[in-house]
DNA sequence: CCAAAAGTGTTGCCTTTACACCCATGT
DNA sequence: ACATGGGTGTAAAGGCAACACTTTTGG
């Protein structure tokens, strides 16, 4: 049996010097999801880059000298939406060596998750050339490997929305039982049973009646609620979380 | 508000050409899991850099020109285990600016299993110096990040283990129920009662009785089972199963 | 008073847990 | 025959899924 491994520079141990050949651009992408009128959507730019010129990309930028991956996300978010402190979570890596049409340039991808209707409060604030919200179901075609990361990152919002309250961050503030059953069946594209849903969460025991109902509706109005960050904070630390959808 | 975006070069619309001082070295590191004797073990090697000399560390490359961060970790695996198409996982990225003392080195961390008894097979064919297989209990101050690497790495096993019947590449092809229980006790650190977990283990549907039992032992010899990857595959494909352990 | 959506309990089933005794082999 | 670990069943509790009628508001 023949090895190889003898000649390999190893990286962490023997290696005496970065060589310029093996550097590489390192991009990060995000896949910013919002929520509106039962609906997940995904806010996209138009590329202009060919050979995708026409085509919808997701908002990425080049990693700077001295700032982590996290970081980059985090400006970017702040650049397109001008919101910070929002949920943000890695994805993957992205490196097929042509995956870019500029050059060599692997990407890492993270999402983020947004209220849109606080998105839309700082809209004015942005440059004019604005990035737009695509429902997800419509999405198709992005340029570069952005559907396979639309997908991954999609993936696993389904799963990490199931295991932690992380889909309070892109609901308003304020809202009813039935926003929120709508929020899970449209994010997890399942249905559910109201009554046991409905159970399952107030036996959570995170969510705050706020003691005021809709108006303006014409029909009964619903009772509005908000979520107990603080309290949830506290179970985690105390082991006492069981947060499962 | 004030915003920044718009002199920010976007690598997905933008950007005319990759400069330079924007390119970064990439290394992959591999967590290497191991399973023997009830403990559960990491394949380290010695770390001779300044000023981590005596520290242990994880093994890792830099990256290739034209490969993909998956292929560079099978490369990694391949050249100190001699094995191949063994199981592989993203564990995350790490990016620091100053988390490698020869310059700025962004990691990519995967980990994989392999079964120790394989390992051992084929050891003679490594180079001299060789990595050593460390119980993941003993393991503290590895070099640079990687303690938190490994602490990452076997979070997402732990998590992996529950869900998917990834926990055989570790196991010998025959194993005994006895021996499973203990690799699950092991690497999810619980106890398990014996007749629950048989019960559901079997129910399962995805073991195989190879009719033969352990001889030697000065006790009632167990009974050998092996994994039915095959039918685990089928059933996968037909979206009939739930692995949880 | 009608339309429209909000709100509310009970039951059966399945899954999970807890628990103790006999069995097969080597010495 | 004894020491050692292997192998087995049952009952109680808790969690989950299925299901239909009453309530409140606006028009």
């Amino acid at each position: 049996m023949k090895m190889t491994t003898s000649n390999t520079a190893n990286i962490n141990t023997r290696l005496s010097h970065l060589q310029e050949e093996t550097k590489f651009s390192i991009s990060v992408d995000c896949v910013i999801f919002g929520y509106d009128t039962s609906k997940l959507k995904v806010l996209l730019i138009d590329c202009n880059m060919p050979p995708y010129v026409g085509q919808k990309s997701l908002i990425g930028e080049l990693l700077e000298a001295r700032e982590t991956t996290t970081q980059a996300a985090k400006r970017i978010l702040k650049n397109c939406t001008s919101l910070k402190d929002l949920y943000l979570e890695e994805v993957s890596v992205y490196s097929h060596p042509d995956r870019h049409p500029l050059g060599r340039v692997v990407t890492l991808a993270y999402y983020s998750l947004i209220s849109i209707t606080e998105y839309e409060k700082h809209i004015e604030d942005v440059e004019n050339k604005r990035p737009e919200w695509i429902e997800l179901e419509q999405i198709k075609d992005l340029a570069f490997d952005h559907q396979k990361i639309l997908r991954d990152a999609y993936n696993r919002l389904q799963r990490t929305v199931r295991e932690k309250p992380i889909g309070f961050s892109m609901l308003p503030k304020k809202f009813t039982l039935i926003q929120l059953q709508n929020f899970y069946e449209t994010v997890l594209n399942i249905e559910l049973d109201r009554r046991n849903f409905r159970r399952k969460l107030m036996a959570l025991g995170l969510l705050i009646d706020l003691k005021e109902v809709q108006n303006n509706v014409s029909h009964r109005p619903a009772k509005l609620y908000s979520f107990d960050f603080e309290k949830y904070k506290q179970k985690q630390n105390i082991g006492t979380l069981n947060f499962e959808i």
